[in-house]
DNA sequence: CCGACTACCTGCCCGC
DNA sequence: TGCGGGCAGGTAGTCG
C-alpha cells in the first residue's frame, strides 16, 4: 500500500488524535508482524504520553515524553484506524467511513488504548493482512538500522538533480531500480517511480549512469526527473494519497490520487502525454511491474 | 560493491 | 460455484 504520500497522509490523520494522548495500554493479538514485536514493547510505552507523530521516508515515528521512539512501518497492507464509538469527533464518529466488520477483524494485530486530554478515550487499531509491516523501538531513531542508511527526503533540502547525479554516476542498473533504492532517495515506491519516469519522459530501463554527464553533472533528463519526483509526491499528498485496494487515512478518508495516474496500471491505454500517439506498455523489472509509454519514454533519450 | 532474484503472507481477480 | 495461477503499494537476505 503505502509509499511516502500515503504514509504522510496517515501521519497527518493520526497526529491530531495522538499528540498529547497518554498510552493507557497496548494489547498484542499475536507475537509478530514481519518481525517479532520488540521485547517488552507494551511495558516500554504504557503510561507514556505521545508528543509527536513524525515521518521519515515510509516510517512513522511516534515520539514519547520519555523512553524510546516507536517506529512503525506499514509494509504493503498496514493501516491504522480508530474505533468510531470512542470519540465525539465528527471525523471519527461517521460510521459510513469505516470498513464493515471493523472492530474485531482477524487482522487487527494491535490495539492501543489512549487517553487524550480533550478528546477523551480513544482506541487505535493496527491491521495488516499480509503482515509485511513491523514495529520497533529506538532510543535514537535516526541512528537505528531502519533509518541510518536512508537517502534524503525527496521533498527536503537534501534532494536535487546534482545529488542524484552523484549517486547514479557509473551505475548500470536501470533508473527504475535506482529510484526504488531507499539508500538513494527515501520514500518512493513502485507507483510514484513509474509516474515520475513518465512525467520526465525517461524509459525505465535507462541505465542510471546514462543520466549523468562525463563531468558528473545531471543531464537535462535528470533535471526533469528530480522535478517530476517532487511534483508527483506533492500532488499525491495534496490528494490524500492513492487508494488502490483499501488504503485510507486514519480518519477513514479515501485518497484519490489514483485517478491522476498517467501510466500506473494502465497497460494498453493511450498515452496521456499531449500529442503522443503511444500505448502504455508493461514490463517486469526486478520482479515488479513497470508501466511506460514506448513512444515518449524512448530508451536512451537522456536530453 | 553491484545487481538480480527470492522469501515473507494474505486476499483478490481472472480464466477454466 | 470452485480451484489454480498470477498479481499486489513493502524490505531483507542470498547468491553470482
Amino acid at each position: 500500500m503505502p509509499e511516502l504520500p500515503e504514509v504522510e497522509t496517515v501521519r497527518r490523520g493520526l497526529a491530531p488524535f495522538l499528540e498529547g494522548a497518554r498510552i493507557e495500554s497496548v494489547s498484542l493479538n499475536r507475537a509478530d508482524l514481519r518481525f517479532p514485536f520488540p521485547a517488552g514493547f507494551a511495558e516500554a510505552i504504557t503510561g507514556k504520553r505521545i508528543l509527536t507523530v513524525g515521518r521519515r521516508a515510509k516510517f512513522l515515528l511516534i515520539g514519547l515524553d520519555a523512553g524510546p521512539t516507536i517506529i512503525s512501518h506499514l509494509g504493503m497492507t498496514g493501516s491504522y484506524r480508530f474505533l468510531a464509538a470512542d470519540t465525539e469527533s465528527p471525523a471519527l464518529a461517521e460510521p459510513s467511513r469505516y470498513r464493515p466488520g471493523d472492530a474485531t477483524g482477524k487482522h487487527d494485530h494491535l490495539a492501543w488504548q489512549l487517553d487524550h486530554p480533550t478528546l477523551g478515550g480513544l482506541t487505535l487499531l493496527y491491521a495488516d493482512p499480509r503482515r509485511f509491516g513491523f514495529i520497533d523501538l529506538a532510543e535514537d531513531p535516526e541512528k537505528s538500522p531502519w533509518l541510518r542508511d536512508l537517502g534524503p527526503e525527496p521533498l527536503g533540502n537534501g534532494f536535487s538533480a546534482q545529488m542524484l547525479a552523484e549517486r547514479f554516476d557509473g551505475r548500470k542498473a536501470p533508473i527504475k531500480a535506482g529510484l526504488l533504492d531507499q539508500k538513494v532517495v527515501a520514500g518512493l515506491g513502485n507507483i510514484y517511480v513509474v509516474e515520475a519516469l513518465h512525467r520526465a519522459h525517461i524509459h525505465p530501463e535507462t541505465p542510471m549512469g546514462a543520466l549523468v554527464t562525463k563531468a558528473g553533472a545531471p543531464t537535462a533528463a535528470l533535471d526533469r526527473l528530480a522535478e517530476a519526483v517532487r511534483a508527483v509526491l506533492i500532488e499525491a499528498i495534496a490528494a490524500g494519497g492513492s487508494t488502490l485496494r483499501d488504503f485510507r487515512a486514519a480518519d477513514g478518508e479515501l485518497g484519490y490520487f489514483q485517478h491522476s495516474f498517467k501510466v500506473y496500471d494502465r497497460e494498453g491505454e493511450p498515452c496521456p502525454t499531449p500529442g503522443c500517439t503511444g500505448t502504455i506498455a508493461r514490463i517486469v523489472q526486478s520482479g515488479r511491474s513497470s508501466f511506460f509509454c514506448p513512444v515518449c519514454q524512448k530508451r536512451g533519450r537522456q536530453g
